[in-house]
DNA sequence: TTCAGTATTGAATAATTTATTCCGTATTGG
DNA sequence: CCAATACGGAATAAATTATTCAATACTGAA
C-alpha cells in the first residue's frame, strides 16, 4: 500500500522516463508480478538499466525488492477491499466461485450473530450431559444429521440417527430426560420432525431445534432454539448455503464440547481402535 | 496463505530433504523474502538445485515464484487477522468461532488453486453426459457422497449412493461406459473404494475421484483427479475442514452442472414435485 | 534376494535476470 | 559560452535462477 502511495506522491519530481515508469506501475500494478525489469522497460519503452536505476531512487535495493513491495501493495489493497470484481480476466468458473464462496462467507459469519451465545452454550451443556443424543433430520437436513451422529460419535457420545422418520421415532422411544433430541429442519415445520419435538416435550427429554432464522413451530417448542440464516435470492445456491451454515453451526457445537470433555484421551482412544482396526 | 496450507498438506509424501525445506519454509515464512534460492538451500544444508526443483515440484514456475506466494500467504494472513481481531473483549467462543470460519475460509479459497480449471470442467461434462451416476465414499466421506448424491438427484440425474461397500460395488455393476463413478475418500486409500476403482476402470466406466491433495492410489487411478485441501495441524478441526472443503467442491460441480443443462426447468419440476407430496 | 526401473540429489553448467560502469547528450546556472 | 551536473542507454559485470547429467538410493516385481 505504502509502496504505490510513495510512487504517487513523487510523480511530480519526476523526469519524463521516470513519470512513464510511475504511471504504467500506477496503473498496471497487477502486472508487474510476471514481469521482469527488461519486460517493464520494453513495455515502457526505456532501457533496463533505468528501470533498475528508478528502483534505487526510490529507495529500495533493486528491482525484485519493488516488485515485492507492489505485490504487498496490491494485496493488502485487495483482502480490504474484497467486493472488487476485476473486470476481465475473470472466468466464468472464478466467477461463479467466488460469488458461492462470498455468500457461504457471509452466512457462516452470521451465525454468531443469529445465536446468542449462551444458546450455543447451553446447547453445548445439554449434549454434553446427555446419556444419549437422537439427531434426526430428513431430506436435505439429513445430510447435516449424519454429520452431527459422526461428530458426537467421534467423542464417544452415544448417538442416534437414522433417515427413515419411523425408526426414529422408535429410536426416540429408547431416551429419558437425560437424554437429548436434535431436531433439524430447515422449514422447521417437516411433520415428522414435529411429532418427534412433541414426543420429547411430553417426555421431558431435552429439545435442541437448528432451523432458518425465523419463528416456526419447531424452534419454538425447542428448550435451545438454534439457527442457520437463509434467504439468499439464487434459488439453486441457497440450499447449499443454509446446508453448509447448519453443518458449520454443528462443527461450532462439536468443538465446544472438545473443549469441555478434554477429549484428547478420547480421541487417541479412537485413533487406537482405527489402527487396531486396519490391521485386522 | 493457501500456498502454506498446500506445502502443510504435503508434508507427508515429501522425501527427507523436501521435508527439511518444507519445514524450514513453513517456520521461517518470514525470512524468505531475503533470501535467495542459495541461501535457503544453505540455511537448509541443501543444494541449491533441489531448492528449485522443490519450488517445481509443488506447481510453482520457479522459486522467485514460490517465494511471492508465500509473501502473498504472510501477507493475506496477517491482514486478515488483523482485520478480525476485534479489540478487547472478544469470548473464547468468538476466537474459536473465527479461527474455524478463518480455516475455512482459507481451505475452500484452495479449491480454485489445487485443481485445474479444466479438471472442473471436465469432471462436469463427465457428470453431464452420464447416464447413470454412482457416488461412493465411506465413513467421514459418506456424508459428502449424500450430500453430493442429494445435489444430482435434484439435477434430475439417476444417482446411486450407499453406505454399504458391498452394496455400492451391486450397484456398480449396473453402470457402463455411458456412466461415470465419482469417488469420495480422504487419504485415497480405502481398500474398498480401490475395488470399486479398479472395476470402474476394467468395465471402462469414467472414473471421478475426490481425495486430500497428495497423490494417491484412488487419484492416481482417476480419469479425473480432483482435490481438497488437507493438513490442517489441528487433529479435531482438519477432519471437519477436509469434508466441508469435499462437499464445496461438490457444490461447485453442481453449480457447473447447473449452468451447462439449464436446469431452471428441471428445478421448477422439482419444487412442485414436493408441493404436491406436501399436499398429500 | 536380485534386478530393472524409477526417483532423488548435488555438482557443474547454462540461461536468465539484475546491477554497475561508462560514456554521450542534454540541461542549468554562472 | 562554458563548466558542472543530471539523465539515459549500451555494454558489461555480477548475481541469481534453471537445467543437465551422473551418482546414488529406493521401489516393486520376479
Amino acid at each position: 500500500m505504502v509502496c504505490l502511495l510513495k510512487i504517487r506522491g513523487m510523480l511530480d519530481q519526476m523526469s519524463v522516463i521516470e513519470r512513464k515508469l510511475a504511471d504504467f506501475i500506477l496503473d498496471n500494478a497487477h502486472l508487474l508480478r510476471d514481469y521482469s525489469s527488461q519486460q517493464l522497460a520494453d513495455a515502457v519503452g526505456t532501457s533496463q538499466s533505468s528501470v533498475v536505476k528508478f528502483c534505487q531512487k526510490l529507495g529500495y535495493k533493486g528491482y525484485p525488492d519493488l516488485k515485492l513491495a507492489v505485490s504487498e501493495a496490491i494485496i493488502t489493497a485487495s483482502t480490504l477491499q474484497r467486493d472488487s470484481n476485476e473486470p476481465g480476466n475473470a472466468t466464468n468458473l472464478q466467477q461463479l466461485v467466488e460469488q458461492l464462496q462470498f455468500s457461504l462467507h457471509n452466512h457462516l459469519r452470521g451465525i454468531l450473530e443469529i445465536n446468542e451465545e449462551k444458546a450455543l452454550h447451553d446447547a453445548a451443556a445439554l449434549l454434553q450431559r446427555a446419556d444419549r443424543v437422537l439427531v434426526a433430520g430428513f431430506g436435505k437436513s439429513g445430510i447435516v444429521a449424519h454429520d452431527m451422529q459422526f461428530r458426537l460419535l467421534q467423542l464417544g457420545k452415544l448417538t442416534l440417527a437414522h433417515s427413515d422418520p419411523a425408526l426414529s421415532l422408535q429410536l426416540a422411544g429408547t431416551l429419558g430426560p437425560q437424554s437429548a433430541v436434535l431436531l433439524i429442519s430447515e422449514s422447521g415445520q417437516n411433520a415428522d420432525l414435529l411429532k418427534l419435538a412433541r414426543y420429547a416435550k411430553q417426555q421431558q427429554i431435552p429439545l435442541l431445534s437448528l432451523t432458518s432464522y425465523k419463528s416456526n413451530a419447531l424452534s419454538l417448542t425447542a428448550d435451545v432454539p438454534l439457527f442457520a440464516l437463509s434467504g439468499d435470492e439464487n434459488v439453486r445456491i441457497n440450499p447449499i448455503l443454509v446446508q453448509m451454515a447448519q453443518q458449520h453451526l454443528c462443527h461450532i457445537l462439536y468443538l465446544l464440547l472438545c473443549q469441555q470433555q478434554n477429549s484428547d484421551h478420547q480421541l487417541e482412544e479412537n485413533v487406537k481402535l482405527l489402527q487396531v482396526l486396519k490391521q485386522a
